[in-house]
DNA sequence: CTTTCGATATTCT
DNA sequence: GAATATCGAAAGC
């Protein structure tokens, strides 16, 4: 199977792009409300900064590959490979709407968990899905692995007849009908340090989803 | 709404 | 040993 074309591309084109996307496995679907773009070696914020690990090496591999990885100790976190082959470049999916399955994912969740916070968060999303450290490296695409990613068909459309940047340009000028642009963007979370301020707004959501996680400074971040 | 803090296991120094 | 791409509970607005 041919990989779409988004996926040829850099996390930071495919992350803002995946806003919308729904991942399907396990009995339930999540609607991708938050993500995080995580560009590799130029990337003091990226698993793969200091290079080829067992933890990452899947991060390495062809688009499409499912990069999970354990957060904490406790959390199974997941990624989405894209770009070349051989160039580390994941988008973390940091938040979502549960839009099938909502049982499933609550008797994973608890049963007084909220809709809205099904998949609120990089941990809970993952749990939500039923997500293991074994399905890292496994395939997003063709069926083989647990889980399948389906863009917006639309999304494909353009990019076939406009390069993806000129897309990715539209899609972040949109507007809602109040001004505010639909697709929003802001620092990562969680991590301490440069890679965590300013310098990286590498953070994009949709405006005013209630799905979307609350933001946290870490307790050590510096401005 | 906000802040603080402990739990947990793998990776890195 | 220390750090970590986090979470939920508890306590104070």
């Amino acid at each position: 199977m041919t990989a779409p074309i988004l996926l040829a591309e850099p996390s930071l084109v495919v992350a803002p792009a995946l806003l919308g996307a729904t991942i399907a496995g396990r009995g339930v679907t999540v609607r991708i409300t938050e993500v995080e773009a995580y560009m590799g070696d130029a990337d003091p914020g990226s698993h793969a900064f200091r290079g080829l690990r067992t933890r990452n090496a899947h991060l390495f591999g062809p688009p499409g590959t499912l990069y999970a990885y354990r957060s904490y100790g406790i959390h199974t976190c997941l990624n989405v490979v894209s770009g070349a082959a051989g160039v580390p470049s994941g988008s973390l999916l940091r938040a979502g709407e549960v839009v099938d399955g909502v049982g499933v994912a609550r008797a994973r969740r608890g049963a007084t968990v909220a809709d809205r916070m099904l998949a609120r968060g990089p941990g809970n999303l993952g749990q939500a899905l039923g997500a293991l450290l074994a399905d890292d490296g496994s395939s997003l695409l063709d069926g083989s692995g647990p889980y399948v990613l389906t863009l917006d068909p639309g999304l494909e459309a353009r990019l076939a007849s406009a390069s993806p940047d000129t897309v990715l340009q539209e899609l972040r000028s949109e507007r809602l009908a109040d001004g505010s642009p639909r697709i929003a963007s802001g620092p990562r979370t969680g991590i301490r340090g440069v890679a965590g301020g300013a310098g990286f707004p590498w953070r994009f959501r949709l405006t005013g989803d209630p799905t979307v996680s609350a933001y946290r400074r870490h307790p050590q971040a510096l401005d």
